[in-house]
DNA sequence: CGTCTCTTGCTTTTT
DNA sequence: GCAAGAGACG
């Protein structure tokens, strides 16, 4: 029996039920007698904060009938007869204290609200995005020019050719790792002694050249006008002038006078970074003034000006106690989650709470650490998130490591295809097992060049097979291509929903009444004033409605009429709807925010489209991947930032001609483009593993997404459902069914069922069952497709003839009576793979009738006939245990002369 | 025809 | 900053 562990990293891979794991914890935490004000649970989206708040809740709300009792009860200590016991108090205790689940960035604003007046800041700031790019720039300019640091920006204008703006912005990115680049420093080298060396190092190749007769091109490109000019030339990187038009006249002297010229560029190079950074980092702090002021100013910070200022209040103006005492607790338990998405710098302002946890560790549970990540799903790095952050964490506190391997969200075909994909390519990677009872689901891979076609048509035939739309997800690398994907399908006629963004209460008429019913309810006049200006009326106050004798609903609906407003009626009908739910004006108001999770995931229909970055940590019944419609972007930051572990080691200015001349500069870049390809691999692994049964992978050949994981053309598993009577013949649905089919699993099987059998009685019965599988229809035109597809496939394993003879025993399949009846009018399900017992079966011909069920299964000749009616007696049973519906069986036997259909009768 | 230079067109992810 | 293509040279 595990115990809780007090101080614990926990590797939890896609669907392995990370958030089963938080909620447990967090619930035997509260058994074991810990105040909810003293946790703290962090997660990174809104969305996860809200489920996991919600999930606790809900836990609690059930014990002992929850699915996480067993944990629950073996993390916790207590039976489950003293679980039920102290349910009420807990709930009580629960209910009245402060929970504290909650975004990283929600934390840091509550700190920093805490303290704002620590840091000359309004309390009430506001964290819109709203930018004020502008101001900023400007009163940039202004302190640049009052601190006579004028000349640092325009000499770094001048060097990279830059305008102020993409200075500005590459201080925009230097500003949220300030903290972690204070101890690096940057000299000013005067560069120009490099310059004329290089200069006249040219010239002297020029005069080299000059009484040659060098064909034109290439004395044009020995010409130069500035350094600048001959910078872009391809031959001052080459190994040697020995080549193209030059090699005529060559002479070794020329390559003593080029890689002098080398070295030099190199210098050249290295000294103009080290001033360019030195300048930069002088704006970086005037630049750093100008933001904060305008955005105390403006009274509205963003994310990164409330990191930046929760570090500088925790490293500088408070002290850990003193943060507790305005915390109104001490927090002793920490839980984090996505940590591997969490960057330096926030670790450095929860490092204060870490380090008091972690300091005097007992074995009673006063005090608890407990870190939960997967590196494999960490592509953040582009706003700060470093994944190392999880192993150099965990062994600086000795956390106890625990890996969960068991996947319970995908089917067996999804976890298989992530495991042979990602196994060799992801560094460390741990296969996943698949959880018992699972679905096979399926996993189909198609290379098109019509990517938006190929889209289209599978989400048409997920919906054929009876998946609803709202269970089916499109994956887009940007959002550019999910409004190509978003008009493609609308013009077809599918509902989407395009933006997980776009919650109910942010919607401005929502917005409004929510205003409006503050001021009913606090009687504040600002409420009032802000229900006017987001309406956008000049009136004087509304007076206020006596919110306690009418409902709320009659309040909204007079209020809508009074002010003539919202065109948006969809939306109020569904918050009108929504509020339903809250019992009294009380909880609405208190807890409005909480419908942020729910309203707009239940109440709008359609084929959900998002981003891979924004469907992290969400599943899908079935998920079509989307192969990029644009190019690559193959354009890296333009500073790199090089790290050892999660230290700041150096910056860099990208530069290719570096690369070329500098081996210092190429480990470096070595690194980051290493990096750059877990980010790819990562995107991918967090976009494969969303999905629950169905994955599609829409790619195509050049340029691919996919690229990193060299993928083929496959099939795994079997679409579950799928009709025969697929009547559907564009050309773009035939164009994807003939792509010959790799059925990697189901042949194996089917091998291994007849190892005992004779090598060619083997593959004819292979061959056999493959093209039954592959007939749409049971009609003579199916026929001849299915038998072409076999001679694809089976033509140089099967003896001569033999496909003949398949032919006059399918025809005479296809007109024997019984077999006609047994199909007619009902739904046909080829090679269905089920599980029963933990073990996998597939059924070569399941029939679905209104009234019952029909397991057949092909032979082609009678030998070991009692073998066979064992194996069909045991799809008979297992279908029926699933389907829960009368269930026969039958062994049909394609014989050279005759179709045999025998009923296997229970025993 | 192969090799080289130079121009042109394209080109993210977000709490 | 890269790929692809045009254009020049041997």
């Amino acid at each position: 029996m595990s115990r809780l562990e007090p101080f614990e990293a926990l590797r939890a891979s896609a669907g392995s039920g990370k958030t089963y794991a938080l909620v447990s914890r967090y619930v035997a935490l509260l058994l074991r007698g810990v105040d909810a004000d003293e946790m703290l649970a962090l997660t990174f989206t809104n969305k996860a904060a809200n489920e996991m708040h919600e999930r606790i809740i809900k836990t609690v709300t059930l014990l002992p009938e929850c699915d996480e009792i067993a944990l629950i009860e073996e993390l916790s200590g207590l039976s489950r007869a003293k679980i039920i016991d102290q349910k009420s108090t807990l709930l009580q205790k629960l209910l009245r204290s402060n929970m504290r689940v909650m975004t990283i960035d929600s934390f840091f604003s509550t700190i920093v609200r805490k303290f704002a007046l620590h840091a000359s800041l309004m309390p009430d700031y506001s964290t819109s995005g709203s930018e004020h790019k502008l101001k900023v720039l400007n009163q940039f300019l202004k302190l640049c020019h009052l601190e006579g640091s004028s000349g640092a920006l325009v000499q770094m204008m001048l060097m990279q050719r830059k305008s102020v703006g993409s200075i500005v912005e590459l201080l925009d990115a230097l500003y949220i790792k300030e903290p972690e680049l204070r101890h690096l420093s940057y000299k000013n080298i005067d560069i120009v002694p490099y310059e004329s060396a290089i200069m006249s190092e040219a010239t002297c190749m020029q005069q080299l050249f000059r009484d040659k007769n060098l064909p034109l091109s290439a004395a044009k490109t020995l010409e130069f006008k500035s350094i600048q000019e001959l910078l872009k030339k391809s031959w001052i990187t080459k190994p040697s002038m020995n080549y193209w038009s030059f090699k005529k006249f060559y002479e070794p002297q020329m390559d003593d006078l080029l890689h002098k010229l080398q070295d030099n560029i190199v210098y050249y190079l290295k000294a103009k970074e080290q001033t360019y950074f030195h300048n930069l980092l002088k704006l970086l702090s005037i630049y750093k003034s100008a933001r904060l002021m305008i955005s105390k100013s403006q009274n509205a910070l963003s994310f990164d000006d409330v990191s930046t200022i929760a570090y500088y209040l925790l490293q500088e103006r408070i002290d850990r106690e003193f943060l507790y005492f305005r915390l109104d607790a001490k927090i002793s338990h920490l839980l984090l989650d996505e940590f591997q998405d969490t960057s330096v710098l926030q670790f450095e302002i929860l490092r204060p709470i870490i380090d008091e946890i972690c300091s005097n560790r007992s074995e009673n549970i006063e005090k608890s650490l407990f870190l939960v990540g997967d590196t494999k799903q960490s592509i953040y790095r582009f706003r700060g998130g470093k994944k190392e952050l999880f192993e150099a964490v965990t062994n600086r506190y000795k956390l106890s490591q625990k890996n969960l391997t068991v996947n319970y969200r995908s089917s067996s075909s999804v976890v298989k295809f992530v495991n042979d994909t990602f196994r060799d390519k992801i560094n460390g990677y741990i296969d996943q097992e698949v959880n018992e009872g699972q679905v096979i689901g399926c996993v189909k891979i198609t290379q098109t060049d019509e990517i938006l076609e190929s889209t289209l048509l599978s989400v048409q035939r997920l919906l054929e097979q009876g998946v609803e739309l709202n269970d089916i997800a499109i994956l887009c690398i940007n959002n550019k291509d999910i409004a190509a994907i978003d008009e493609c399908l609308q013009l077809n006629g599918i509902a989407t929903i395009t933006q997980t963004t776009r919650l109910l209460i942010n919607q401005k008429s929502i917005r409004a009444m929510i205003e409006y019913l503050k001021y009913c309810y606090f009687k504040e006049s600002i409420y009032a004033y802000n229900f006017c200006a987001i309406v956008n009326i000049e009136q004087h106050l509304p007076a206020h409605a006596d919110i306690r004798k009418k409902s709320m609903m009659h309040i909204l609906k007079s209020a809508i009429e009074k002010y003539g407003l919202f065109y948006d009626e969809m939306d109020m009908v569904l918050f009108l709807d929504a509020i339903d739910s809250f019992e009294d004006i009380d909880s609405l108001i208190f807890e409005y925010e909480h419908l942020q999770a729910k309203a707009y995931s239940a109440s709008i229909k359609g084929v959900q489209i998002i981003t891979i970055h924004k469907s992290k940590g969400l599943e899908f019944k079935a998920v079509i991947l989307m192969d990029r419609l644009g190019k690559k972007n193959n354009r890296g930051d333009d500073i790199i930032f090089s790290y050892d572990g999660i230290h700041l080691k150096s910056l860099h200015l990208r530069s290719k001609l570096r690369l070329e001349l500098d081996p210092q500069y190429q480990e470096i870049l070595q690194d980051e483009q290493r990096l750059q390809l877990d980010d790819e691999l990562n995107t991918l692994y967090v976009a494969v593993t969303r999905a629950k049964e169905h994955l599609y992978i829409i790619s195509k050949a050049k340029d691919s997404l996919f690229e990193p994981l060299k993928l083929t053309e496959t099939v795994l598993g079997s679409e579950i459902g799928i009709s025969s009577d697929q009547k559907s013949k564009s050309s773009i649905l035939e164009e994807i069914e003939y792509h010959p089919l790799t059925l990697g699993s189901q042949q194996e099987l089917l091998q291994q069922e007849r190892q005992k059998q004779n090598f060619t009685a083997k593959n004819y019965g292979v061959a056999l069952h493959y093209t039954l599988e592959m007939m749409n229809q049971f009609n003579s035109n199916s026929l001849d497709f299915a038998l072409q597809a076999t001679a694809n496939r089976y033509g140089t394993t099967v003896q001569v003839g033999a496909l003949e003879s398949m032919r006059r025993r399918i025809t005479s399949l296809i007109s024997c009576r019984q077999f006609n009846t047994l199909v007619q009018d009902a739904k046909v399900h080829k090679e269905q793979p089920i599980t029963y017992n933990k073990k996998l079966y597939y059924i070569d011909l399941l029939i679905e009738r209104t009234d019952r069920w029909i397991v057949l299964d092909y032979k082609s000749s009678l030998t070991d006939s009692h073998k066979h009616q064992e194996q069909v007696q045991l799809y008979r049973t297992a279908i029926c245990s699933i389907v829960g519906m009368q269930t026969d069986a039958y062994l049909c036997y394609l014989l050279e002369d005759e179709v045999k259909i025998v009923q296997v009768l229970p025993r």
